[in-house]
DNA sequence: AGAAGTCCTTGAGGTTGCAAACCATCGCCT
DNA sequence: AGGCGATGGTTTGCAACCTCAAGGACTTCT
């Protein structure tokens, strides 16, 4: 096609900018999004990262949160005292334990996750058409 | 143009999703950006928040962190004591305290902006044509 | 002047984060 | 089989962050 060149790099920067930017603007939301449901934000991310049906090793989820092994115990001893997630000791290997989502903890997660994929301000002045592009290229950098 | 319906709510909902899929990406790259120059992310945020040559009072700062007043007191001593940036009494009123980047701040400052700024993997997936595309439409999502 | 409000700091209490040590268990290797 | 290093989770200790409530210094309103 074509060799990069320092304008590319230059449109490459001013794009992610502008993500950098969006990103930043919804800290508040997010943070708003987290005491809304009495949870500290990494609760609510460990919350997010289980999937109800598929249990998870907390080693697992140590590494989706990008945090020590030894962090996760304390989030999910508060999770599992609200009720929202159990420990099960996975048969195969009876060092490790899997997470599950209990009904409770689905449903709180599912209202989270509706608080918190409620797109931003601004987002209603894209047309249909235009945020179908938008999920075009974004589909397309995250890749498939 | 035309009235939402069910069908805009999903468009919408998709490439917002998309959006949060990207954000989450990129949680990684932020811890590590802040690690590899030895401030928490909280101090690298207030870092990133300080212009320059704008000095900042502290409580704009909070509102900037999302986060309790009190609060900025402890991250910004943790900077000042690494002289990144300095406390100056505002002449106008004594009691608040303007935030001052030094020399050394900015200089760093500049360092964790350009890692930070990075795009991310994938994002040379897209042309230069589509990133501008691209960059329209943050844009114009962004409001001007 | 007095009252009321603002800006920053301090202190207590709780959550995160990392490192190092620990225990139970697994896998391999001889 | 028995031994041994690696692995998964927990515990403890310490630094940082976060919020709330209270306080001191200062400003502004009445």
């Amino acid at each position: 096609m074509s060799t990069p060149t320092s304008q590319d790099a230059d449109v490459a920067a001013e794009a992610w900018g502008l993500f950098n930017q969006l990103m930043l603007s919804r800290k508040g939301h997010m943070l708003q999004t987290a005491a809304e449901f009495e949870l500290s934000p990494a609760q609510m991310w460990a919350l997010r990262h289980l999937e109800p049906g598929a249990p998870l090793p907390m080693s697992a989820l140590a590494g989706l949160l990008h945090c020590d092994n030894s962090n996760v115990t304390g989030i999910v001893d508060r999770l599992e005292s609200r009720g929202l997630v159990e420990r099960r000791a996975a048969e195969h290997d009876r060092r490790v334990k899997h997470l599950v989502v209990t009904a409770a903890g689905a449903e709180l997660r599912a209202r989270v996750g509706a608080r918190l994929h409620e797109p931003p301000p601004g987002f209603e002045r894209l047309t249909a058409d235009e945020q179908r592009r938008l999920t075009v290229l974004l589909r397309k950098l995250l890749g498939e």
